[in-house]
DNA sequence: ATGGTTGCCTTACGCCGTAAGGACGCGGCC
DNA sequence: GGCCGCGTCCTTACGGCGTAAGGCAACCAT
């Protein structure tokens, strides 16, 4: 097995990422991604200290990384927001594709790593330039999330516990999220409709399935 | 913990769906599931010869029941198919919600569960009832599907091995879920466009994010 | 009564994550 | 040069997991 050079935090991610795409996530353990780097599972140690869950997070930065790079490489969609997500969309898709397990596994994390809030902030900050308005483009993340991460991550949960943290953490990504801190700055002061937290996922659920009834409707009186 | 009465597969199951609930899909082991019914691990396998594969296959089974058993209650949606298929969908999800380990479930489990097949069956039938061709019910049970279960799975999957049971599976299939074996007959016999398989994931993607980005569009341009 | 069957348990094995600490080499410092 | 500290990797060990193999007592049909 590829035993050259020194190890580094990111010949442990780049294994942990190959083995998931040859072999599935099950078969992403602290052996295995060692056996693959020809060294034993404790060394792993050093260069994750967070454990297990560090090596699972460092999965997930490794592919938002390269959601981004795709978004990057894209040709300007001009001032068209709808083509702009749409490619976006798209991009987040083939890269989900290429690694199958990753909505799995962000379904099993307990906390979205910041390179995916950046994925959701910008798509948020297209559609908001394009003149939706934050409510609506709060129930198109949701819709779009879903389906191009396999389900729906409840971006801002409370998060339960480590207020300290909690606080830093909101202050810091203030500066880099504007567009999701301004929505759900915007959504809180908003008592419009009687949701039971400010992100209802009942309301949010029936405004997709609404979307998604009127369009197949539609395409049924269109003919197919 | 609930010691009395003889062991049974209804109750091993039930254990094991109490215990999902109360602490996630992860407090679902062996040992775990007997020490809520008074009894050692290996036990269990008397009721499950299948081991943990049957145990988790039927924590599926017990929530597919729970939804059809939801969709009995209902009152009749007369012949309004998108009424029908509206509620068919919140029904499932009312479900999903007091489970919220299904689709996690369902997303590692490798085949799909009778009881789940025959809830696609019967929204594919309200559909084709209501005019739908195959091909669009088709494309609209992935853009459904996904949203309700949280991820879409290949409901078809040419499934790999087992070749003799495939075809007795098939052929009892088609008894029961009379719908969908005429969905995949209709798409086979129509080359109408050039997919990779008889089901091209890729194109499914397309149009559920097409119309989603009309529908979010069209909300915009009506005023949120 | 007796022999098989049923229902549950005991023991044991090889996986897993990881706590604790040991071995080795390489740099700087006296 | 001699020494020490530290970075890097390994050994050992523990408890939890799924489960293979087999034991044992109660019951039922003969």
């Amino acid at each position: 097995m590829g035993s050259d050079g020194p190890l580094s935090r990111d010949r442990v991610l780049g294994a942990g990422v190959a083995l998931a795409d040859a072999d599935g996530l099950a078969a992403v353990t602290m052996r295995g991604v060692a056996t693959r780097l020809g060294v034993e599972a404790m060394s792993l140690y050093h260069y994750l200290p967070g454990k297990k869950d560090e090596l699972l997070d460092g999965l997930v930065d490794v592919v938002a990384a390269q959601i981004h790079a795709g978004l990057a490489e894209r040709e300007d969609p001009g001032d068209d927001w709808v083509a702009d997500v749409r490619s976006r969309c798209l991009v987040a898709r083939d890269v989900v594709v290429r690694h199958p397990w990753l909505p799995r596994l962000l379904g099993s994390r307990p906390n979205l790593r910041p390179g995916v809030y950046q994925l959701y902030d910008e798509a948020l900050g297209a559609m908001v330039r394009g003149g939706c308005s934050y409510r609506l483009a709060h129930r198109a993340m949701h819709a779009l999330g879903g389906m191009v991460l396999g389900f729906t991550p409840e971006v801002f949960d409370p998060q339960a516990g480590d207020d300290d943290v909690a606080e830093e953490e909101l202050a810091a990504m203030a500066e880099s999220l504007p567009h999701l801190t301004a929505m759900v700055a915007a959504e809180l002061h908003d008592p419009a409709d009687p949701t039971l937290g400010w992100c209802d996922s009942q309301t949010e659920f029936e405004f997709t399935l609404g979307l998604l009834l009127d369009g197949i409707e539609r395409a049924r009186r269109d003919g197919v």
